[in-house]
DNA sequence: ATCCGTAATATACCGATGGGAATAACGATG
DNA sequence: CATCGTTATTCCCATCGGTATATTACGGAT
């Protein structure tokens, strides 16, 4: 026995949805995407997360333009100066990428017990 | 009908497998042990792929440092002036990472058929 | 007409990452 | 004991993403 530390192993990974254009959806961006559902505005999302508004401007002007149809409706100038608000879309893409996440998830756990390694 | 564009969408990953420091192995990591194995040194290694023999170092010092035991073995000096070899550990973990990635492969590819987006 | 908070956008800066070059140690071989 | 190619290690620099900052556009409410 020349063991001096036993080391355990975790198996990670990283899981998006890419369109034309590269990502499309992930975990940052859902997330975003459910902030932008809460707060009704970017920049609201985004300083409720630890982001910058430019950062937040950006991952949902990538969603949409690759979208199909629009997941974040925006508004500018107004009562509170305009906001943001989740369309159809928008929930239907939160809940398709969560359901492969979940799934991806268990697949990472259930994988983990079959490391083998010295 | 107003559909612009039709975009169809890919699930994509990364795999890794982690110990106590961070990343353990990896598909850039495992590809530099098997270039080990087939050139018997980190610097050809290194100069067979596209990376610095400063970030192959790295690499390897990182993986001997989280596995109970050396994935490799290097020797300075002497005949060729010295070079590294493969331990039976670095096989192993090389044999262990590939099939765990195929089975993550073949996830993916088979939820992708699942994805339901607007 | 003014105010207000947001969207939209440009610019400058910062920090981490990796690359390249330079240097030293090493040890079998001739 | 000089040579040689590798390991090992330390600098400095280019690059790149994101942050911070600043400015403009917007339009309903007062």
């Amino acid at each position: 026995m020349t063991q001096t530390s036993t080391e355990t192993y975790r198996l990670k990974g990283r899981l998006w949805i890419e369109g034309s254009e590269g990502t499309f959806l992930g975990y940052g961006r859902v997330v975003l995407l459910e902030r932008i559902g809460e707060h009704g505005s970017i920049s609201a999302a985004a300083r409720s997360m630890e982001m910058s508004y430019r950062h937040a401007w950006k991952l949902v002007d990538s969603m949409n333009q690759q979208s199909n149809t629009p997941v974040v409706e925006k508004s500018t100038g107004g009562k509170g100066g305009g906001g943001a608000r989740l369309t159809e879309a928008g929930k239907q893409a939160i809940a398709t990428f969560w359901s492969a996440y979940r799934d991806y998830k268990a697949f990472l756990a259930q994988r983990e017990k079959q490391l083998e390694l010295l």
